[in-house]
DNA sequence: CGTGTTTGACCTGCGC
DNA sequence: GCGCAGGTCAAACACG
C-alpha cells in the first residue's frame, strides 16, 4: 500500500486537482470532467487499447464514485475558504491533504476494479480454454467411434493407434466443424488462420502428433493434411517459457510431471530435461526445464501445450499463466495499433527461411522473465522481417536463454534495438507499455503472481514423489526474486 | 512390485 | 544424400 505512493504522487501532479476542485466547487455541476481526465492519465499512460471498451467501462463505472469525492471535497474546501481566509497557506495543506487522501482512495478503487477484471478475464479464459478442450474432445470421440479407448487424452495419443483414422478424423473435423476449428484456431494456433493461397503459412513445426509417435508417428503429407492436423491437435503451438531464479532442479507449479528424457543441447552446458504432465493419462503437456547457460542460476521452465485435465489452483495458476502468455502470442499482434496487425500474416516458414537459422524453431515462444521485475516480459517470435514493426515488449530479452540459436542477437537485430529502447523505462511505464500492448498481458501477470505467490508454500508440484517433485523445500522459497518484482507493482 | 529416472538409440526436420 | 540438432522412446536401473 505504501509502495503505492511513489506512483500516485506524480499522478497527483499531473493532475493539479486543487485548481481543478475548486472550479468545482464554484459551481461546475458536471465533474465528470476531472474523472474522465484522471482516466484519461491512467489510460493514456497505459495506452490502454485502441477501442477504450474497457477504460470507457471503467470511466463510466468510475464516474459516480468520482462525483460523490468531489461534492465532499467542494463543501469542505467552501468550508476552509470561508473559515481560514487569513491562512490560505494552511487552506491549502489541508485541501491538498483531503484531495491527496481522496484521490488515494480513488485510485485504491481503480486498482482494485482492475484486479477484478483481470481476475475475472483470468478465469474466463481459462474457462474458455477447458471449454474449447471438452468441445475438441467431444467431436472428435463423436467422429471416431471405432476407436473404442475414450480416454481424455488430446488426439495425440490417438494418432498413435489409429494413424489412418486420424486422417480420417482430421478431415471430418476440418470439413464439418469449421466453426470448432475457427475457434480453436484463434485461440491456440495462429496458423490455422485461412489464408486463401497461402499454403506456406501453415507450415508445421515438429507434428504434433507426434509426441508419443515413435517409429507410428506420420511424417508430414502435405500441407492441406497439416492444417488438419494442427486443428485437432491446437495445443501444442504455442510455448510459454517461464525464467525463475531458483536452485531447485525446476519450479513447481502444482502439476506432476514425469522426466522423459534429457539431452545436451547446443550452446548451453546444462542438460535439458523434457518433462510431461502426469496427473492426467494423455496430457498433452510438456515442459522442458534448463538452466541458462550465463546464470545457472536462473532456471528456464518453458510450457507447451494445454491440460486435457482439471487442475489444483497452484496449477491452475500456471497453466492460467502459460495459456493466456500463449493466447497473447497469437493474439497480441492484432490488438496492437500499427504494424501489428501484420503479425498474424506473418508465416513461420517465409520467416524462418528469411533467417535461414539452422535450428530455427517454428514454435512461437513467449518468455515471462520473473528474473528481473516485470519489465522482463519477452515475446520471442519468430522475427518478422520488419521489425520496426514489431509491436509487443521486448522487456528484458535474452537470447540465448532457450538454447534456441535462432534467437541470436545478430539473428535479431530489432529485437536488440527494441530493447535498447525499452531499457530506460521505468518499471511501470513498461507495466503499461505491456498492457497496452495487449490486454491479455495482465491474465497472464495476473497468473504468474498467483504462481509465484501461490505456489512456492504449496509444496505441491510433483512432490508426490521425490524425484519428480523436486525439491520444493518449504524451506527453500521458490522465485523469490519473482515476488520481489511483482510485489514492488 | 510399482513408479519414476537414466540414458543410449532412434526418428524427424532442416541446412548444406 | 549427409550431418547436425531437437525431440522422443524404451530398456535398464534405482528407489521406496
Amino acid at each position: 500500500m505504501e509502495m503505492e505512493h511513489p506512483r500516485e504522487l506524480p499522478f497527483l501532479r499531473s493532475g493539479d486537482f486543487p485548481n481543478k476542485n475548486s472550479g468545482e466547487s464554484d459551481g461546475d455541476p458536471d465533474h465528470s470532467c476531472d474523472p474522465v481526465k484522471e482516466m484519461d492519465f491512467f489510460s493514456n499512460a497505459n495506452q490502454w487499447h485502441d477501442d477504450h471498451q474497457l477504460s470507457k467501462n471503467l470511466s463510466s463505472s468510475f464516474e459516480s464514485g468520482v462525483n460523490t469525492g468531489l461534492n465532499l471535497l467542494s463543501s469542505s474546501s467552501g468550508v476552509s475558504k470561508t473559515t481560514n481566509e487569513e491562512k490560505p497557506e494552511a487552506d491549502e495543506m489541508i485541501h491538498l491533504k483531503i484531495e491527496f487522501e481522496r484521490l488515494h482512495q480513488e485510485n485504491r478503487r481503480l486498482r482494485t476494479m482492475l484486479d477484478q477484471i483481470v481476475k475475472s478475464y483470468n478465469e474466463l479464459q481459462g474457462q474458455l480454454l477447458m471449454a474449447v478442450q471438452n468441445l475438441t474432445l467431444g467431436n472428435q470421440r463423436g467422429k471416431t467411434q471405432k476407436n473404442a479407448v475414450v480416454d481424455p487424452r488430446s488426439s495425440a495419443a490417438l494418432d498413435v493407434n489409429e494413424p489412418s483414422a486420424s486422417d480420417d478424423r482430421t478431415q471430418d473435423l476440418s470439413a464439418s466443424q469449421a466453426n470448432t476449428v475457427e475457434v480453436v484456431s484463434k485461440e491456440h494456433n495462429h496458423r490455422m488462420i485461412q489464408i486463401p493461397g497461402k499454403h506456406v503459412s501453415v507450415e508445421d513445426g515438429p507434428d504434433q502428433t507426434s509426441q508419443s509417435g515413435g517409429p507410428t508417428r506420420c511424417p508430414k503429407l502435405d500441407q492441406s493434411n497439416k492444417e488438419e492436423q494442427a486443428s485437432e491437435v491446437p495445443f501444442r503451438k504455442p510455448r510459454v517459457s517461464i525464467r525463475t531464479r531458483s536452485e531447485a532442479p525446476f519450479i513447481s507449479d502444482g502439476c506432476q510431471w514425469r522426466k522423459y528424457g534429457q539431452k545436451m543441447a547446443k550452446g548451453n552446458p546444462c542438460p535439458r530435461a523434457y518433462y510431461r504432465c502426469t496427473m492426467s493419462a494423455g496430457c498433452p503437456v510438456r515442459k522442458q526445464v534448463q538452466r541458462c547457460a550465463e546464470d545457472k542460476s536462473i532456471l528456464i521452465t518453458t510450457y507447451e501445450g494445454n491440460h486435457s485435465h482439471p487442475l489444483p489452483p497452484a496449477a491452475m495458476a500456471v497453466a492460467n499463466t502459460t495459456s493466456a502468455a500463449a493466447a497473447m502470442l497469437l493474439s497480441g499482434p492484432t490488438a496492437s495499433k500499427d504494424g501489428l496487425s501484420h503479425f498474424p500474416s506473418f508465416p513461420y516458414a517465409s520467416t524462418m527461411a528469411s533467417f535461414s537459422s539452422p535450428s530455427a524453431s517454428p514454435f512461437p515462444i513467449i518468455t515471462l522473465d520473473l528474473t528481473q521485475g516485470l519489465n522482463a516480459v519477452s515475446f520471442l517470435r519468430p522475427p518478422p522481417p520488419s521489425a520496426a514493426t514489431f509491436p509487443l515488449p521486448l522487456h528484458g530479452y535474452h537470447p540465448q536463454l532457450l538454447g534456441h540459436p535462432m534467437y541470436a542477437p545478430h539473428k535479431l537485430s530489432a529485437l536488440s534495438t527494441m530493447q535498447s529502447w525499452q531499457r530506460p523505462a521505468s518499471m511501470f511505464e513498461s507495466v503499461t507499455a505491456a498492457i497496452a500492448s495487449d490486454p491479455n498481458f495482465t491474465a497472464a501477470l495476473a497468473a504468474a503472481i498467483s504462481a509465484v505467490i501461490g505456489a512456492p508454500t504449496s509444496n505441491n508440484g510433483g512432490n508426490k514423489s521425490s524425484s519428480n517433485g523436486v525439491p520444493n523445500l518449504p524451506g527453500s522459497p521458490q522465485l523469490p526474486q519473482s515476488c520481489t518484482t511483482f510485489s514492488t507493482n
